[in-house]
DNA sequence: ATGAAAGCGCTAACAG
DNA sequence: CTGTTAGCGCTTTCAT
């Protein structure tokens, strides 16, 4: 091997190691697929051309001429939020469990950096795209479809791709009818600008029909970008506080995540306002931060594993064939997890 | 335009383009490109014929021709630490907006896996790996040198690659002699086992020099799996409890990260050990948990976005051959910040 | 200003 | 059992 000292190493190819065990490249693929059929003294030399060359199969051709990739598109809303850093974390390992690899692209819950995310999974022939959050735009679903790549929803939804999801709506009832039962009659609903997307409708949707059933009413939203003090309440701005004081105040919020409702204690807590002997408070998810002693907050806790691993089951089946026809949809269970951040109203 | 309705309606090629649009496929790659020299009629032919068709550059093929990828490989430790989540989202989108697709491979600070993941990076022929964790492990290392990757290690550590971190042993000192000045005479170091890399024992020197210099010691090491109720102490099993009440308790901790230190507190708050009176605790990173009123944790600070901001602007330096020569290393300021976990011992 | 042709590294028939 | 050959979709000279 005569190299010169600063020559730049390129990647060894097929070819390479070939000529260096004294074969065809066919043969060499065929080791390095593992097919049978090769003799066991020329699978022995190839194997060890392909170590002392350091060859590394190169991907990019092989799924070039393939015609297909191994690797997933996940989108997801924002990793940030725990709940989503936990999610893709699992979709991750649930992917490579199966043999495929994950591209990850954060959205921050903007349509507009979604749909260029799309576009680049597109371009990458991504096998498949795992949505854990989801716009509704059109434009992404259009792309998307057009291009006949299977989509999955997790933990979010739409019509035109297999969906596994809590039942949001339940869940939305859920954590609602836990606050009136403790005895509250008004009771809003909060988002925050992250996500609005088919699930966060889903959950407004449960919880107007817990108030609704307890003929409590009318639904009030909070739209709040944390640590605001102001919040646009059912669309006009107001100030956050005279919220939970005035005269009829409200004295529970559902908040459609744990870290809408972790941020509303965090503003209760400067206020003054105590949890939950002023406010009571319920969130969605159950990250592991709700768990925490000293935040206590009772929640609607989604099995994000599970979640993960039915939705990567899912696509792979699209994938690979095994799964045909109409968009499917499987729901798993939602519980409630009591904790502290809930009483009777005062 | 015929097609048969369930044809399988495949990605539409470059050729295809060209047919369409009438003109050879060097004019439409021309045009998608950009580059000068098209006619204003052709170019506008070619367009059109694009979004008619739904056409999308492939860009595995366009890799494979150039002979390099545009995927910067990213080894997180673990996303469901929200300092590693924290810095995936801002890596993403430094990367993002440098024209580089991210992939990332979580390895739970496991180096089996770790090297696993830096295999299949290098199978895609990622142009550089950002390491956000580096567990030492020798044989990634040899893996990726040998490949003449460009590697930068953003908030860990390495001698073969440049390095964009925080001073971690200056980070460890402040944490420490925050203590040491509130009064504390025992004061331990805790890691938890998914950060013992490179970081870990340089904060870990910090510590046993801010004891020398205060003239305490000897230092005390915690290696702990939360939530058990023992731990490895200087390498012996004993219950965890113990520490911080026999003769001659702990009445400080210094954690390697923030999540050891929030566990910590969590261990406390359930034996009933109040922090700070009983038991002062000093996280590392900052995370955004730490902030929180009811956490309200003393910890040291790392500018993430900053690091993500210098990591990704070195690696691409690397790629695009501005940067050359031996490794670099760049630290940027740790600072501490004094919260409610840490007082003066009883 | 446009086209023709030669690969990039690999797989997948098909021959020998 | 092993080798030959024809592409996968694209970029990139080099002609025209």
């Amino acid at each position: 091997m005569i190299e010169s000292a600063t020559a730049e190493r390129r990647h060894p190819t097929i070819l390479d190691v070939a000529s260096h065990a004294g074969v065809s490249k066919s043969t060499v693929s065929n080791v390095v697929r593992g097919l049978p059929g090769v003799s066991d003294a020329t699978r022995r030399r190839v194997r060890a051309a392909i170590d002392e060359l350091g060859y590394r199969p190169n991907v990019l051709a092989r799924q070039l001429v393939q015609q297909r990739t191994s690797m997933l598109g996940v989108v997801v809303g924002d990793l940030a939020n725990p709940f989503f850093a936990e999610m893709a974390k699992s979709v991750e390992r649930h992917a490579a469990a199966r043999g495929y690899t994950a591209m990850f692209c954060n959205t921050e819950g903007d349509s507009q950096s979604e749909l260029a995310g799309v576009e680049t999974l597109l371009q990458h022939r991504v096998a498949g795209i795992v949505f854990l959050a989801f716009s509704g735009d059109s434009r992404t679903m259009r792309e998307t479809m057009q291009h006949q790549v299977p989509a999955v929803f997790v933990s979010c939804g739409a019509d035109w791709g297999d969906v596994v999801s809590v039942d949001d709506e339940l869940g939305g009832r859920l954590g609602t009818t836990h606050l009136v039962e403790a005895g509250h009659r008004r009771i809003a609903y909060l988002s925050i600008p992250e996500l609005e997307d088919e699930s966060d409708r889903a959950r407004w949707a449960g919880y107007r029909a817990a108030l609704k059933e307890a003929h409590l009413g009318p639904p009030l939203r909070i739209s709040w970008s944390p640590p605001a003090d102001h919040a646009l309440v059912d669309g006009v701005e107001r100030p956050l506080l005279d919220l939970f004081t005035g005269a009829g105040p409200v004295t529970a919020v559902f908040a459609s995540n744990d870290v809408a409702a972790i941020a509303l204690q965090e503003f209760a807590d400067r206020v003054n306002l105590h949890v939950p002997k002023d406010l009571s408070i319920v969130g969605f998810d159950d990250v592991p931060m709700a768990g925490l002693a000293r935040i206590g907050l009772t929640t609607v806790a989604q099995p994000r594993d599970e979640l993960a691993k039915l939705g990567i089951a899912t696509i792979s089946d699209r994938i690979e064939r095994r799964l045909k026809g109409p968009p499917t949809r499987k729901l798993v269970d939602v519980r409630l997890v009591a904790r502290r951040s809930t009483a009777a109203p005062r």
